[in-house]
DNA sequence: TTATTATTGTAACATATTGTTACAATAATA
DNA sequence: TATTATTGTAACAATATGTTACAATAATAA
């Protein structure tokens, strides 16, 4: 939700976005074998949203997209799925968007443009967590990681748009072979595994889910990784795109 | 496009609509062995588009959707899956809108609300053909039926927003069962397969097709349909859905 | 009545995919 | 040099899917 705006954006009727329109993304990163999501807090209220934009009036809506999640990250190039337009009248309560704009010392009326219905077109991105600056602005105090498996009170619907990107994230896990995208260039077969494990919910099967990796033909195996553990060194594997 | 609205909501910016947002439906049926999209074609220009409409003030998206595919089709209980919002800034050409207006006798001003861009939140429905009344109304000459096969020159970006519909309605086709929308209360195995066959564009051998679909567990053995041909009469098959 | 014909329902087998167990090959440490 | 934990993969089992084959009709023709 709303940032980036000079302050007669923030006044006037949507001054160059569409209104009613609302972009949010479900960032997601993996580290230390959990699944994260990027959030942002509130200065002052402390109430928890995903990170959101609005439409330009010129701009491409999956180029808005972009634009919200490279503005919170700091990263390029970021791999983008929309996966659902949350449309229900009543998903849009104007109390916590009062709250904070109250304690920031505005004062709105009942009409103010942020107050009115939005329809959000809801992403989800995959990033390499590694690579991720983590980036607030004036409006937001917090730009923070958290745990998908304990996600503070949310805005809103926000919460939902989570379960529905991690449905959507499911769905494609086997389809597109996105998993990639949430990890660094190289990576150990375990790791991959890890992740496969966080993302659906349930443990797999070692062999199998590497005959299938490999069987697929989209891994190139690197070089060894010496973990310093007392055992067999894993190898290294990056994924090899068509392009490559 | 626009429709069903009085004259005042076609000259004032949105008159109880959200604005520039819109929602498009791809109405699926199936006869005659051929997949067959509903389409509305504009008064006098001939022009052809996808029916759709805008979103009242207060109400929710998917119910703006099933209240299009409605008015269309004279249904009720529609199967419907959003699959993909489009929000690319120059897939909205005003060009045909004005032809449309112009062919009409209203002369449109450049800053017409229906001149301005739209994001279409897209939506596919599934029918029981035989059970559909094509409506048109005041604005359309036509609401007919088209083979998927031979869809004429559409509006704007409407083709796209088919061949999106059919990539997603083939992805759903295993994982939702879909398909049983798309048929009468009482078929059999082989209009079925025709089905199938018809939206994933290539055919399936029969005993692993019957055998797959027995196996799910999601069909009753109604009665046999004596065809008249020379040949054993087939069992016509019911969906058991989970609540009968 | 009795072949003939086209299609249906399903068994039977072949092949491919996935699930599971087992074990040799390490890299560090004791 | 043994011990330990983990890796890579072979080998077998169980399922699922692909394919061939054939008996069981329901109409028509002989």
């Amino acid at each position: 939700m709303y940032r980036e705006q000079r302050k007669e954006e923030t006044e006037t009727a949507g001054h160059g976005f569409m209104p009613g329109l609302a972009v949010d993304a479900v960032i997601f990163g993996f580290h230390d074998q959990q699944l994260k999501v990027l959030l942002m807090q509130y200065k002052k209220t402390g109430i928890f949203a995903l990170p959101g934009g609005f439409i330009r009036e010129k701009e491409n809506l999956n180029d808005a997209a972009e634009r919200v999640v490279s503005e919170r990250t700091a990263l390029k190039d970021i791999y983008l799925e929309q996966f659902y337009a949350f449309g229900d009248y009543d998903r849009y309560d104007p109390k916590p968007l009062k709250t904070i704009m109250t304690a920031n010392g505005v004062i709105p009326e009942d009409d103010h443009w942020l107050l009115q219905r939005f329809i959000s077109v809801s992403y989800y991105a995959l990033v390499d967590f590694t690579k991720v600056v983590p980036m607030p602005d004036r409006i937001f105090d917090g730009c923070a990681w958290y745990d998908l498996a304990n996600i503070p009170e949310l805005m809103q619907d926000h919460s939902l748009i989570i379960r529905k990107a991690l449905t959507a994230l499911r769905a494609d896990l086997d389809n597109k072979l996105v998993a990639f995208n949430l990890m660094p260039e190289e990576f150990t077969m375990s790791e991959l595994q890890t992740l496969y494990e966080t993302i659906l919910g349930k443990n797999l099967l070692r062999p199998a889910f590497q005959r299938k990796l490999l069987s697929l033909g989209i891994l190139e195996r690197v070089a060894k990784k010496w973990t310093g553990g007392a055992h067999k060194a894993p190898y290294l594997y990056r994924f090899i795109s068509e392009n490559n």
